[in-house]
DNA sequence: AGAATTAAGGACAAGCATATCGGTTTTTTA
DNA sequence: TAAAAAACCGATATGCTTGTCCTTAATTCT
C-alpha cells in the first residue's frame, strides 16, 4: 500500500474535519464512530497531528479537533508526511538505502520516476477534493439533502466549488 | 512502499539468478551472501516462489535454484503478487474493503488511476530489463570486463537489449 | 554404502504497526 | 466550587513481518 493504516485514519478524519463549520470542534470519539476507526488509536493520531500544527485541538466540553489549515491547502502529502515520514520514497527499491556509485542498483531509475509519479499524485490531491467527491457521491445516493453542504440550514445560496 | 521487504528479497534474488548460465543452479546461501540479505530468511523465500512455479530448485550438492522462466518473461508485478498478493492494490485507499454504492469514497477514482499506474510499472519492468540496467551500471565503474556478460567466455560478440 | 551438501519445513524470537485501557490535566457548565 | 467532558499521556496487549535456529529429506560424490 502507499501509506499506512495510521495515514489511511487520519486522511479519513481530515475528510470529516473539512466538512465541519469554521471554528467549531469536532470530538475525536465521533469522528472514530462515523468512520468507523477505533477510537482511542485514532485520538493518538490526531493529538499527533495537533502536535506537529496540521490540526488545532481544545480540552474539556465543546472541545474537540479543528483543521489548522483550510482543506483546499491540506494535501494528502502532508498528512503522510505527518504520520508516517516520507523515508520510505526516498529509499530505493533496489534494497541500498540511497543508490550510491559503488552500489548502483537496476531498478533506481524506473523507480524514481514511479515515486515521482506518487509523491505528484499525495502532493496533488488536497483534501477539499477528496471531501467535494466524496460528499457529490453522497448526493447522487440521496444521503444528502440535495445541492446543500451538510450544515444544518434549509434555503439554496449555491456555493460551487 | 510499494512492496514488502520479502518481495524486495525476492526480486534482487531474481536480478542476480538472471545472470547465472541457463540450468546451472545457484545456492540460497549465495545469493543471500552477494546481494546482502538474512540468508535462512531468503531460502524461504525462495523456496515459496519454487512452489509457486516462479523457480526451480534442486536439492544436494550443484543443487541450488534456478528461474523457471526466462528474465524477459518474468515481471515485477508476478513476483510481487507470488511474495504480498495484490490484494492491498484491490483495497480503497479510502478504507472500505471495496468501494461500493452505499459506501462511496471520496478517494477511490483518483486512486483507481494510481494504482493503475503503479500496476502498469510493476507489469512493465521485467527481470532482464533490471538486470540489464544493473549489468550496464557496474560496467561504467568497472566493476565488470566491460561489453561482456559475466559468464567466463573470453571473445566479443556484442549483443544489444 | 557412507559422507557431505543442499533445499524443505517447523518452531521460535524480535521488532514494529495496530489496538486497547486507565489515569491525569484542562476546560466548560451547573 | 463541584462535576462533567474532552484532550493528553503512559502502559500494555495483539498480530503481522522479519529474522533465526534446528531437524529432516533428497541428492551428489567418494
Amino acid at each position: 500500500m502507499i501509506y499506512s493504516r495510521s495515514a489511511e485514519y487520519a486522511i479519513r478524519a481530515f475528510v470529516h474535519l473539512a466538512s465541519v463549520p469554521p471554528g467549531k470542534f469536532a470530538m475525536a470519539k465521533q469522528i472514530a464512530g462515523e468512520a468507523d476507526i477505533p477510537a482511542h488509536f485514532l485520538a493518538k493520531i490526531l493529538q499527533q497531528l495537533a502536535r506537529k500544527g496540521l490540526l488545532r485541538s481544545s480540552k474539556g466540553p465543546t472541545g474537540g479537533f479543528t483543521l489548522a489549515i483550510a482543506p483546499r491547502d491540506i494535501s494528502l502529502c502532508q498528512i503522510v508526511d505527518a504520520v508516517d515520514g516520507l523515508s520510505d520514497y526516498k529509499r530505493c527499491l533496489g534494497g541500498r538505502t540511497e543508490c550510491r556509485d559503488d552500489a548502483p542498483c537496476g531498478l533506481h531509475d524506473s523507480w524514481k520516476r514511479m515515486r515521482s509519479s506518487i509523491i505528484d499524485y499525495l502532493e496533488g490531491t488536497s483534501i477539499l477534493v477528496v471531501a467535494n467527491s466524496l460528499e457529490q457521491k453522497r448526493r447522487a445516493l440521496g444521503q444528502l439533502p440535495a445541492q446543500e453542504a451538510p450544515a444544518p440550514r434549509k434555503n439554496g445560496s449555491r456555493k460551487k466549488q
